[in-house]
DNA sequence: TTGATTTATTGATGTAAATCAATTTTTATA
DNA sequence: TATAAAAATTGATTTACATCAATAAATCAA
């Protein structure tokens, strides 16, 4: 599923928009990361990428596999994880122009988790080498890209933090605010997770995390048939999540 | 305790090394991030540097206040730390040439976590709109400052899976292996740390940590009496460490 | 040197969360 | 549509670890 620059030139529809196969000057799904490349740039950038797509399940990068490009993701959701000996720890969930390069591009060239497809998944692939290039050429990029790593690393931060104080509770209470807010914005969701990839997402057991929706069902938190979720009363998901 | 390139020229001792007023031409301790810059590059750190000499115990950088400096260790060891509701965890331990930039300096200019000295300790500061300004000329230096987030991410990663998944002897036996490995780069150690400091490594309560450095020690893997801690058996504490 | 404060140690007890096991529901497949 | 497989749910049981409480040792200050 190769569509590069040059492909689309030879189809005559250098401008031309499809779901899969656009071209990075009038993508929407751009990363805000790009914008700050030049023309010239954004014209290599478009030569060197690649996208493809996957199905709901699918690995798109392999936790000890070699890391040979960076990605954004232009359709769809991916939960990115650390695979652990007992469980695996989701630290993200991805979705449209979530761009995400490997920390282990800079270190040993290797990804130091897995990113899988939750949904029917498109994303778009660029060369490491390219990319270091950028970094190399471009303040403003390499900047950007600072910024966004740091980012990463203070919320790593509270990941450890969350992990290791809070209990059950307070965690799930996290991890909906968290696909509320962040992922569906919405307060009313068609969660397209299922209960183990929440359980990840809090560090529990699958059936710990089970119990405490039901809990918050019964106290009327949220509303829950199947992966319907309903936010119903914020306020107290929000000091539940804040008092542990 | 400001000691700056001016100060000592005043002095006439421009190239004078003293314990902690060296300049950063011939200092020891400088980190290795430094060597990608250039001669009047260093001339201006050199210029824009201080130190500053702390006392066991006092704060360095705390959690929450803003972050106006990257730091060097030039001497002494201190822990850096998360402080959470219920406990700290320390997430590393600093000792002389360690540079820390605050991930906070290119997100929102606070510190997402506390430094504190554990033994008499010297830092340099170095200003960040500095540090900043070097990173947008110098992609070497851009390049190297990358490699070492990268590498505390990747750490970061590890840390978030030790403290989820293993069990208290496995975790013990990380510190020990850690503080043997990288902080006193030998067997036989005259630990600086407190029970509690070795509690906060791991995540664990004071309690459960002496109750495991005494089982170590009743199994013969490691000699203890009070701060001084030897290991006998790295075999075996590598062992437990891996397995869990 | 002594008393005071902090740090370290040990034992008894409590509990949050995991695991195990069985059942039900949903989804996928023939 | 029937059947198999996977995911979700619920209850019973276990356990790893924290907490609490008491004492002992070490460090500090006067």
């Amino acid at each position: 599923m190769i569509c590069n620059f040059e492909n689309m030139k030879t189809e005559d529809s250098f401008f031309r928009k499809s779901d899969y196969c656009r071209n990075c000057f009038d993508c929407d799904n751009r990363s805000e990361l790009f914008h700050v490349l030049t023309e010239e740039q954004m014209y290599r950038l478009n030569n060197n990428r690649y996208e493809v797509i996957y199905n709901a399940g699918e690995t798109i990068h392999k936790q000890g596999s070699s890391a040979t490009h960076v990605i954004t993701l232009t359709s769809g959701l991916a939960k990115l994880y650390l695979e652990g000996k007992h469980r695996d720890i989701i630290l993200e969930i991805l979705k449209p122009t979530d761009f995400f390069a490997a920390p282990g591009i800079f270190v040993d060239n290797r990804h130091h988790y897995t990113i899988k497809a939750i949904t029917p998944t498109t994303a778009c692939f660029l060369d490491v080498e390219h990319f270091r290039e950028m970094i190399n050429k471009n303040p403003y990029f390499a900047q950007k890209y600072i910024e966004m790593m740091n980012e990463k690393t203070i919320n790593s931060f509270g990941k450890i933090l969350e992990l290791t104080q809070k209990q059950m509770p307070g965690r799930v209470a996290g991890a909906i605010l968290y696909l509320s807010n962040t992922i569906y914005e919405s307060k009313n969701m068609e969660m397209e997770l299922s209960r183990q990839d929440i359980a990840d997402l809090c560090g529990l057991s699958k059936e710990s995390t089970i119990r405490i929706l039901k809990d918050f069902k019964d106290a009327e938190y949220i509303s829950l048939e199947g992966k319907h979720l309903n936010i119903k009363d914020h306020e107290s998901l929000q000091q539940i999540y804040s008092n542990g």
